[in-house]
RNA sequence: GCGGACGUGGUGAAAUUGGUAGACACGCAGGAUUUAGGUUCCUGUGGCGCAAGUCAUGAGAGUUCAAGUCUCUCCGUCCGCACCA
């Protein structure tokens, strides 16, 4: 059956349109209305006010993409907004502000797709974001936004990157990186999907690059160890923690030829049962004593064999393959064994040395190798069967000298103290964190402010100097031999160097998109500052933020390295704090009606500005809230948003009841038991069931013939920061000529809001029989005895004798016969 | 393999932290109103049973007067990391 979408010649969608005029809430009217006001009042604008107790709200700014707003963003905006907006209320001097991560590579594709420079298809993008959130009526102090492109900003992002640079903190090292043979282009790994290019599909390969490297790994234990103190949620700190990937050891020197091949273990307990030795093909070793092996070809053509593999290939799978290294052993400091020496592409040159000692009969790795190799397995710790796998379990120590009968723990500390005592051996701690990337070859991105002299080495700008804008280009692709489009740009990059005046040029790769946003909530304190990134005042006032809410994804990128970095400004002396954030929560993703993934090519993207069109922001934003559990994955459901828009028209024709009246105590009961509920709700962000309390309560309403003023008024109090507008609108229908997003926030009274009739629940031997009403505080005894009076419960208890009574005071009743 | 989260009606989910399982919604059914059609309003709605009842929180055991909640075993789902020595 087809709807017809004509009636009486009339289009439906117009017909909707009177009605909602005629018959219920206009919400374009009224959101267009107090949006103007709100925005002509500045009434979001925020000063340092030291009277008032600050709260500092972020939520991760967008990256301003050309297809505008999802419904994914107010999620996490919708939520630190009804907070910001219930904190006003409570009188804090809420900063609530809201920028563009404006770098990126989106911008950059379609310059070289379409020859619109970034920054003009950027600005629109920015033009557009800003449309849409004001929409939405977020309570933004705009005065405060910015961009990170904007040169007023990148100026201090270099800035810091000089700072990093004078520490010794930012470096140049040659890296493999990897490299779109297509696109000609340098790709960070997280724009490499399965070995290929996010844009073209072609195979990605590796290309040695000089690439300026930041040292986070310096900061490794301290961003673990100040987890300790922070209020984020468990999945965060314990997904930063595994990244960062601490594990404590030891570092052991073999003999090799002339040389020592230092190993990491964490397992030095195990040194008697090393069979063999294992370099990553990458090893220095490898070429160093390659004249001296029996099988130069074979070794060398396993080294570059496993050159080519991608890291994906080479981690996909766990067959184990390798060359032995002939003619050449090591041998065992711990009991002066010769053992054979292997290459394999299972050891990773990045970690630990680059190199392992191999213990078969405890490591399940090399367990594996040991058997297509058929090299022998030396048991020395008891336990398991070896010969069907790896022991990787505690025990007792065997074949293990003086080891033998001590456990794994006391094994390991023993066997420390004596490599240590004979000069062989020391403890060590190894992270799986590396350094941090910070060159792309790109164009759209803060200009690296360094310069190359022959003479005097790498230099930076001088700070007089910046901010170093990007240069004009016209071509955004890069060369083949994969520079930044910033080298075609000779006028700029052929500069003279700040140290002898001498001829030098320019460093043209950029940095990443994640540099901007690495200390923008610093900004956002004081973003007109043309002195300082931040005066000291606005940091030491507004900061730290107070709740920082974003997306998992960033937890080991975006939110790992503004903790380093802000670290890093702390001990600079530049920051106030040691960590930025105080808590740290994540929103989970909006998915569609089915489950999957919203994206342009499955079609099933809901754009938020057609559902503020056809049901208003007022609903969106309340809808977002009562989807489900603030952490978890939703899906979208517009059958579910439409019982939020029933709800709030319910709100809107519910005024026409409203009368100067008093309160009965009923009333007053469901009044402060709705501002308990919604209040704890909010600070515990479970918004979906502080909406339901607000439902339970419009619901109560409902079904009185005359509303108590007073009780619409609590009500429009505490849905104001759901639903700004209307409760705006409603306020005014109300007579008051204040505005009431400048309100206070209700207190709820737990006294008034208990009954003094409670309802017990009756049960035998456990389960439910009945209830009973009985006054407040009632004696067991008389609990009991209105308890008894149940026939159910005579029933029940027929021909048995009550051998205990289990009262829970004003709750139940447990009869046990 | 390691780490984290989780498993409750037809659906999204609640449950005062050990105390009446399914709040609040969606959907569905019946009815009302209306301009045929709703994005309107009312009533009902976990399963089985005419009923008294009885069975129900992934499965199984345990602790307890009482378990969705605590303990153990197993099964399953999602997310992150993954040959990290």
């Amino acid at each position: 059956m087809t709807k017809s979408t004509h009636f009486n010649g009339k289009e439906w969608s117009e017909w909707q349109k009177d009605w909602a005029i005629e018959e219920r809430y206009n919400f374009h009217t009224i959101e267009e209305k107090w949006q103007k006001i709100w925005d002509e009042e500045k009434a979001y604008k925020v000063e340092i006010d030291k009277d008032k107790e600050k709260f500092y709200a972020l939520v991760e700014f967008p990256y301003p993409s050309g297809a505008g707003l999802h419904v994914g963003h107010p999620r996490s905006y919708t939520a630190l907004d009804v907070i910001s907006r219930k904190k006003r209320m409570q009188g804090f001097n809420v900063l609530y502000p809201m920028g563009f991560d404006a770098f990126g590579l989106p911008a950059e594709n379609y310059a070289i797709k379409t020859g619109v420079h970034p920054a003009v298809s950027t600005a629109a993008n920015i033009k557009n974001f800003t449309r849409q959130l004001k929409a939405l009526g977020f309570s933004f102090d705009w005065d405060r936004s910015f961009a990170t492109c904007d040169p007023e900003y990148y100026k201090w992002t270099q800035w810091m990157f000089i700072q990093l640079f004078k520490k010794g903190l930012a470096y140049k090292s040659k890296m493999a990186i990897n490299w779109c043979p297509s696109c000609k282009v340098g790709l960070a790994n997280e724009e490499v999907v399965n070995g290929c290019c996010e844009r073209c599909g072609a195979q990605v390969v590796r290309k040695d690059k000089e690439q300026w490297m930041v040292a986070i790994t310096k900061y490794a234990d301290r961003l673990i160890d100040d987890l300790n103190d922070l209020d984020f949620i468990d999945r965060v700190k314990s997904q930063q923690i595994n990244w960062i990937g601490r594990s404590e050891g030891a570092e052991l020197d073999f003999a090799f030829g002339e040389d020592k091949l230092t190993v990491f273990t964490t397992r030095p307990d195990t040194a008697f049962g090393v069979t063999y030795m294992v370099l990553a093909p990458e090893h220095p070793f490898v070429q160093k004593y390659m004249s001296r092996f029996e099988n130069p070809a074979e070794v060398q053509s396993y080294v570059k064999e496993t050159a080519k593999k991608s890291d994906l290939q080479r981690t996909q799978s766990t067959d184990k393959t390798g060359v032995e290294l002939k003619g050449i052993k090591a041998v065992n400091p711990f009991n002066g064994k010769e053992i054979p020496v292997f290459i394999s592409d299972y050891v990773l040159t990045g970690y630990g040395t680059g190199a392992i000692m191999a213990v078969p009969a405890h490591d399940q790795r090399d367990y594996d190798f040991a058997k297509v190799f058929n090299l022998p397995i030396i048991q020395v710790l008891a336990g398991g069967d070896i010969s069907e796998k790896a022991w990787e379990e505690d025990g007792e120590h065997i074949n293990s000298d003086f080891l033998n009968g001590l456990n794994k723990e006391d094994g390991m500390k023993k066997a420390i103290d004596y490599a240590s005592e004979h000069g062989f051996g020391r403890a060590k701690v190894n992270f799986k964190l590396r350094d941090w990337v910070f060159s792309r070859q790109r164009y759209w991105g803060e200009p690296i402010p360094m310069v190359y002299c022959e003479k005097c080495g790498w230099q930076p700008i001088p700070e007089s100097e910046l901010p170093l804008k990007l240069p004009e280009v016209t071509d955004f692709l890069p060369n083949d031999e994969g520079d930044s489009p910033l080298a075609k740009a000779t006028e700029w990059v052929n500069t003279t160097c700040p140290c002898c005046g001498g001829k030098a040029r320019r460093e043209t790769d950029v940095m990443p998109n994640w540099a901007g946003s690495s200390w923008y909530f610093l900004r956002y304190c004081d973003p007109h500052n043309d002195k300082e990134f931040a005066s000291k005042e606005a940091l030491d006032y507004w900061m730290n933020v107070d709740w920082y809410n974003g997306g998992m994804e960033h937890t080991t990128l975006h939110l790992l390295y503004s903790r380093f970095w802000h670290k890093f400004l702390y001990d600079c002396g530049f920051v106030p704090t040691k960590e930025p954030y105080n808590r740290r929560t994540s929103h989970g993703m909006i998915l569609a009606a089915n489950g999957e993934k919203m994206s342009k090519s499955r079609g099933n993207v809901v754009n938020p500005d057609d559902i503020v069109e056809a049901y208003g922001a007022d609903t969106f934003r309340l809808y977002e809230m009562f989807i489900g559990p603030f952490d978890q994955v939703a899906m979208w459901s517009e059958e579910s948003l439409m019982g939020v828009y029933r709800f709030v028209g319910k709100v809107y024709s519910l005024f026409a009841k409203v009368k100067q009246v008093d309160m009965t105590e009923a009333d007053t009961r469901a009044m402060h038991k709705a501002i308990l509920e919604v209040t704890e709700r909010i600070d515990q962000m479970k918004f979906n069931t502080a909406v339901s309390s607000m439902m339970t309560y419009v619901n109560y309403m409902s079904d009185l013939d005359v509303v108590p003023a007073e009780m619409y008024e609590t009500l429009l109090r505490l849905m104001c920061p759901f639903t700004p507008h209307l409760c705006e609108e409603m306020w005014a229908r109300l007579g008051h000529d204040d505005l009431l997003i400048k309100g206070s926030w209700p207190k709820g009274d737990a006294k008034l809001a208990e009954d003094n009739i409670v309802t017990y629940a009756v049960q035998i031997c456990g389960k439910m029989r009945g209830t009973i009403e009985m006054p407040k505080n009632a004696t067991k005894e008389e609990v009991q005895a209105k308890a008894l009076e149940l026939e159910n419960v005579k029933r029940q208890l027929e021909g048995k004798e009550i051998r205990k009574v289990i009262v829970v005071p004003n709750r139940l009743i447990n009869l046990v016969a």
